[in-house]
DNA sequence: GCTTTTTGTTTTATTTTTGTAAAAATAAAG
DNA sequence: CTTTATTTTTACAAAAATAAAACAAAAAGC
């Protein structure tokens, strides 16, 4: 999951990104409206958090701007307390939820995962594609009765294709979804990864879940069982 | 399919109600505000039809509790004639839809359908044409029932022909299509391309699926079963 | 600080796809 | 009916993409 986040106080920002980071997102930050524009337009967030009150291009223009281009990545607006119409206008603007400043790090976490799970349109957590299965919330993937243990990546890797099933995902949108922005994409990581799901999900080699469509990329298809 | 009608006037109520067990759908009557917090809030339903005016808890208090608890039931609003007002305020609060008093049912089904659809999630985008069946989310092709598998360029002249039924192609125009600009025109990539994609959509030769006409181009042409 | 695990790179091998060229077939024109 | 132009088909070579293995670096755990 890969999220943007547009505030310009440097110290709130990175504080925001940690604790991110620390939940296993990817996190890019932009620190004024203009960049975070570009940003929002140039990569497939799953997911914006977006201050107000922004320099060059504020945080309302921006989002209105974003929905005015078809851009439908969830957005949280963060708000100054007490400023009711803020709220207001953020959410006229095409925002989806709004935080009030200053907020507990949990508080932005669970409104971030109920509009992930919201956008996904999957309010249990727990996905099932043939005989795998997997819980977003602990984590966790079976293949059948049994539980297989990912890395970090892998399960990363796992969660989007099973959020895409039957979806045709090239590397560079895999790619763009699991590293931040500035990632080497020449790199065979996708590819070396991919392998490694394969043996943990597939040992015996017969069920096939990841197929492989040269020059476009993966797609992930499980019968239904 | 499970429906809420929160509505006080007993006899719009029951009429409503009878129109749409009618239509295979269960229903639930709650006849003021506070009683259609209560199911909303513990029943899994999968659309609620609410009225504005309401006693004990009026609509919009109702739907804004809702939203805030993170119920996301598709909702439709019912206003009363030529109240742009409530339309705005209902739209605000978290409905989906709303529908102005008195209304014809026919209207009524058709606006719980496209809900129903919406919330479901954009169907997948499917190209017919005869036997062959097109996917352009999955970029999977199915001739009658057995899904035919394409090369990477295979598939995308295919998809242009299947954008461009019955329209006279040349080659020239494919070539643009499907390469970059600095392509050797005077190569015969396409010729080949389309002798491959005849064999694999029409393996028998009785289709004849891609026309030929000398000197113009080639005509997609099936006939549509 | 050392060990283990995970992540990412490099290299090599394998497979598939794409594009070319030439021959064969077909259609149109004279 | 013969000639010419165009298209179809075949066979093959080149290029591209992917898989796999082995290794190095980085991160995490102890």
């Amino acid at each position: 999951m890969r999220l943007l986040v547009v505030e310009d106080e440097s110290l709130l920002a990175e504080q925001i990104r940690e604790h991110l980071v620390q939940q296993q997102f990817s996190v890019d930050v932009a620190h004024d409206g203009a960049d975070g524009w570009f940003k929002l337009s140039e990569y497939p967030y799953d997911l914006a958090i977006i201050d107000i009150g922004l320099p060059k291009m504020d945080g309302l223009s921006l989002i209105r701007k974003a929905r005015q281009n078809d851009i439908k990545t969830p957005v949280i607006v963060l708000t100054a307390r007490g400023s009711w119409q803020e709220k207001v206008q953020g959410l006229d603007a095409g925002a989806d939820d709004y935080l009030t400043k200053p907020f507990h790090t949990e508080e932005l976490l669970a409104r971030i995962n109920a509009l992930i799970r919201r956008a996904a349109g999957q309010p249990d957590p727990m996905l099932h594609a043939g005989p795998v299965r997997l819980n977003s919330r602990t984590q966790q993937v079976w293949l059948g009765d049994d539980e297989v243990s990912l890395t970090a990546y892998e399960y990363k890797v796992l969660e989007y294709f099973m959020h895409n099933p039957n979806k045709v995902i090239s590397k560079t949108e895999l790619t763009e979804h699991i590293y931040d922005q500035d990632f080497d994409l020449d790199s065979n990581v996708i590819e070396v990864f991919v392998l490694r799901l394969r043996k943990k999900l597939d040992p015996d080699g017969e069920l096939k879940p990841i197929e492989t469509l040269r020059g476009r990329g993966y797609r992930f298809t499980m019968a239904v069982s």
